[in-house]
DNA sequence: TACAACGATGATAGCGCTAACATGATAGCG
DNA sequence: CGCTATCATGTTAGCGCTATCATCGTTGTA
């Protein structure tokens, strides 16, 4: 046996942060760091000349608070997470501007994940963004892996999942992707079109735009119609609405109008068609959807449905936000609508 | 005086996280904490059976590890910072795919700030961010108030500039955005045009577009032609264009082209033209910044200079990676460059 | 055979902050 | 006047993790 010792252990040396520390701050104010703190983080419960002292401080000082220590000492963090699978589609973008003018608002920092459409990388992401004690998830859509939904199942902070309607697993603010299907099918037809092509692009990942072919086939074939499906590679971009035109042109058998599954595809089929000097929507009649500006702004105008998205972002973050200030739940769901605008192209 | 109490203190209950520790995973694998720590951070300073047993445990318990006390604890996050003066721009939003499709793949997780073209904001942004630690910080543009710069300087990782070139804080990737004006203002001269109009939209924020009319002005003036100047309120979009276009046929006075500070403008103006019949480049030559795809898909093709944004972010965090790994710094300033994209639209 | 070198693991002591409780002073009230 | 309520502040004890140094075999080397 090693010989005992009742030696004081040698100092040990951290690595000095250089910055200053609460402690230093509540020392230069003359109070202690828990006062410091409060006047930080709650300067009503401090008295206002010790807060004045404390501010001059920090300002002198050039205090950072060191927001880890926050989140470690009291279990929770100003983080919002959010998941969306695309940055390359405006929609995401507006739904995030949405929810980040509102959450920066009321001082949350919103923790952008990105799970390009594969939904293992939605389960690493959450994971991570839950070690950060993270105080409410908002993610774009329903659809979870298995394990992403164990993981959430034991998690008690808010959960809101934006985009689409249905069984959510918290809150829930969205459109019924199913019916915008549907409603441009009726229209569709009521412009006198049988024969309708649904294009879309990487639909197993973009489930929302087979959501909307799945209300769009339901209506032709109500009317006796079939609803034929051509599905492109690549990503809504405007070469793959040119693409998909093209194919239709192809194909023909009796095709009188596309219906794309959203405003890049068509707006690329809108103006390929211009270039090869096709009218529409005589020759070919054309429908979108998503109501990008773009779209009103070619000739003729397209078709489309609009959506709100910001707005949807934007309701999202003050059900949160609510949800976070008062447990008390108003309403679980939100249907934010949609709205078809009829242009020329149909 | 009071009384002086022995007693044990009373025993003090915290909010149990409900969560798993490391310290119960490692109870659970039958290592000490610190190994269960190093099997997850640095599986190869631990023996490889002694790992599988820890990794084993962590899947059971369903462990998440709690990133703020790691973060703590090693004074250091895998947060890089990134701030951007807007979302609503495409350009910014693909510089950060750019920037969050290196960073993720390296571990890193991306904290994004919109300033909203606000200076001060940015400062209260870095300001949130360094508290939290993080390993680099990206900031779109070289413009910053003094105050962010005083914080700045005693902070000692790295920060990275991105989007124009000029005398940065530390890394700097961009591009040169006066000669970019010079650029096109040449091409235009070139074509014959002797008398032609920029447009820009909130200059006084978009600042980039500001050098970039320095550029066009500095060219054309040592032509001998003079350089007029049309600011547009709204940012950047296709409404904006169309009512850039009306102001110059209303003023005309010899204007025979516009240089639009974006392609935004550039391309709502060439669709407000369509529309009302006029012929570019026959009436109006028009001519944008960005080269956004769309410009390659209106009819004319819309004359533009691309800039290689997405290879920017790649670039600017392939660098910050690098100077995280290893000390040595290679370049500090990268010029991604630009290219001149002709259409028939000048 | 002695000893440095290394590999694997552990004990200890914080990182910087805040929750929980405690204290003392002042105010309010019948 | 004694009692509780409220306010302003302080004391203590962690939050859950990792840096640092220590320990103990096992090798490799002279």
């Amino acid at each position: 046996m090693r010989p005992l010792s009742n030696e004081a252990p040698p100092a040990r040396r951290r690595r000095g942060s250089e910055q200053p520390t609460l402690k230093e701050v509540a020392d230069a104010a003359g109070v202690s760091p828990i006062t410091a703190s409060r006047a930080l983080n709650a300067p009503e419960r401090v008295n206002a000349q010790t807060r004045a002292r404390v501010l001059t401080a920090v300002e002198r000082l050039g205090y950072v608070p060191n927001l880890a220590a926050g989140s470690l000492a009291s279990a929770r963090s100003r983080f919002i997470a959010v998941i969306v699978p695309s940055l390359a589609n405006t929609v995401f973008i507006e739904v995030i501007q949405g929810l980040q003018e509102t959450f920066e608002a009321q001082g949350y920092q919103i923790l952008l994940g990105n799970t390009d459409y594969d939904i293992d990388r939605e389960y690493q992401l959450i994971r991570t963004f839950l070690g950060w004690s993270c105080s409410a998830l908002v993610t774009a859509g329903l659809r979870h892996s298995e394990a992403c939904r164990t993981l959430l199942a034991n998690w008690d902070k808010p959960i809101m999942e934006v985009m689409e309607l249905g069984e959510a697993l918290d809150l829930n603010v969205g459109l019924d992707h199913t019916e915008a299907g549907r409603c441009m099918a009726r229209h569709l037809l009521e412009r006198g079109h049988r024969r309708v092509l649904f294009v879309g692009a990487r639909m197993s990942g973009d489930y929302r735009a087979a959501m909307r072919y799945a209300g769009h086939r339901e209506v032709l074939e109500q009317a006796g119609c079939d609803a034929p499906l051509l599905e492109l590679d690549p990503l809504g971009s405007l070469d793959a609405g040119a693409e998909g035109l093209e194919c239709a042109l192809a194909h023909r058998e009796g095709i009188s109008a596309i219906h794309f599954a959203n405003d890049d595809l068509a707006t690329g089929a809108l103006l390929h068609a211009q270039r090869r000097g096709l009218s529409v929507p005589d020759d070919m009649a054309i429908a979108g959807f998503n109501g990008l500006p773009l779209g009103q702004h070619v000739t003729p105008r397209l078709t489309t449905i609009r959506s709100p998205r910001q707005h949807m972002g934007q309701l999202a973050a003050e059900e949160v936000i609510r949800r976070l200030e008062s447990k008390r739940v108003l309403r679980r769901q939100h249907d934010v609508g949609f709205e078809l605008l009829i242009g020329e192209s149909t």
